[in-house]
DNA sequence: AGTATATGTCGTAAAATTGCGACATAATAT
DNA sequence: ATATTATGTCGCAATTTTACGACATATACT
């Protein structure tokens, strides 16, 4: 029934990237994990209000994009930010807005358009 | 069922943006809309995939944070990009997302972190 | 070996989003 | 006044997301 496949790649691509910072529990994870000085393992589940469960969930949607990383270490998983892809991602946010910024419309009477 | 309201406000509202901007038809208003010279009203539906009560859903949403506005003029509305708050916005996701940037992580042998 | 602990996987119920047709409203044109 | 055109509103079906419990697996510990 969705009809995304429909749009210019580029717009699925930013559309994806924004999907998965949608949400308030992807970001608390994100900034949790930048907050502590080791990357810690899912104790996170204990940070966030949400089940282990849930939360891993929520790991598996960073995971897809790259934006987080897990490495095993015996029976836990140690995850951790992938700053790079993140600072990817971020200019690529910023390009594709300022793009969009630079808006010559001049039919309103609207202050800013 | 869903327990967004239990994070802190503003992760909520951060990701309610990110929200926003998270399908391909707004991406694609947004710059349909930064594109034509002049503010165009709902003939935007002819430039995108769907039909024309969906594209006024996504009007709707796009409306709701203040990234457009509509100005009634006869029948018609012309809609255009409120170019300052895009800016807001943009410079707010900026900031946030610098802020997660600054990791000091220092366990993982992965690269980047 | 047997147990405990930490993750990962699956199925499923509840909720939200997407997409659209049918109808309502409001301004213009004839 | 009536017809036309452009928007806006509602309700509904299909799909996707969210959240979690129950079970599976895999490593360490005694």
């Amino acid at each position: 029934m969705t009809k995304v496949a429909l749009f210019d790649e580029e717009l699925q691509d930013m559309a994806a990237i924004f999907k998965v910072l949608s949400h308030p529990a992807r970001l608390a994870i994100l900034k949790y994990l930048s907050e502590t000085k080791v990357c810690i393992s899912g104790d996170i589940s204990d940070k966030i209000p949400l089940s282990r469960t849930s939360v891993y969930q929520h790991l598996v949607e960073l995971k897809k994009i790259d934006l987080i990383r897990g490495e095993i270490v015996g029976v836990k998983t140690n995850y951790c930010l992938n700053v790079e892809k993140l600072k990817m991602l971020k200019e690529k946010l910023n390009l594709f807005l300022a793009d969009i910024e630079k808006c010559n419309n001049n039919c309103c009477d609207i202050k800013n358009c």
